[in-house]
DNA sequence: CAACATCTTTACGTTAACGTAAACGTAATG
DNA sequence: CATTACGTTTACGTTAACGTAAAGATGTTG
């Protein structure tokens, strides 16, 4: 349970290249602090980190990633902030919940595939046998 | 049930643009017949197309999703190109079940903000409610 | 037959998300 | 104390996936 992080240690800990986090800092998504001129992660930049890159592997944009870590902090505000901010909520919600079916679908396509596969490979190990009787 | 499709006719029903079909056919990834210099997609071009949008949706690069496509087609081979396809199958359903439980993850998280959204938004209810008994 | 509508090719432009390289500080280590 | 490890900034390069614009062919309609 270490409490910061320099660079390497997280990249290496997320296999990406120090060059990929400074570019989400460069960007605005991390905000690091500094000893002299050398970057400090804190455990809640290295969980900011952790739910960019998940959000890739997502294949959001950074952008569409951020808009959803700044969501995971806040709800509060006014009536009008609160409802505006629950129907932006929910459009993600909708996107995300697409996505699931599209996953889904390419899932299940892609099993019937390997079933098909894996019989083709059992008549060929069927053949195996009869040839053994045979001979 | 039509037969075959025109560019725009395929551009207007899935939301894109002529040119994005036109890239798609450039790298390769569509291959519609012509009626002199007419692109004519037939129901399987029009499927390839939309199989590859589906893929955007999921966030994978054009290359991806064309390797997904072409494993659709064809459990065929002999065995050991049976079993080192399989390896490749089962690589991507690895990969897309990853993506599968980050998207669970993340859509877990988003409820609960909406979640405690909706209790906010109660709470100012119930102060309604009380300035009405009140007054 | 003139004016759209729809299509074509060619070619240069754009954005996101980094990669790569140069040139330099600092600190620990053999 | 020289080298090795790790860090920094600056800046130009790269790739994918199209956008945009120009210039022209073809067909159809008032």
């Amino acid at each position: 349970m270490k409490k910061t992080f320099s660079i390497s240690e997280l990249a290496n800990e997320f296999n990406v290249t120090p060059r990929t986090i400074r570019f989400y800092e460069e960007k605005g998504y991390l905000n690091p602090t500094r000893d002299g001129t050398r970057r400090i992660f804190s455990s809640p930049e290295r969980t900011k980190l952790r739910l960019i890159l998940r959000g890739k592997r997502l294949g959001l944009s950074l952008d569409e990633t951020a808009e959803l870590i700044s969501m995971y902090g806040s709800a509060q505000g006014n009536r009008q902030q609160l409802e505006k901010f629950l129907s932006r909520i929910a459009e993600k919600r909708a996107e995300l919940e697409r996505r699931q079916r599209d996953l889904e679908v390419t899932l299940s396509d892609l099993k019937s595939v390997e079933e098909q596969c894996q019989l083709a490979l059992a008549e060929y190990n069927q053949n195996v046998k009869n040839v053994r009787k045979v001979s």
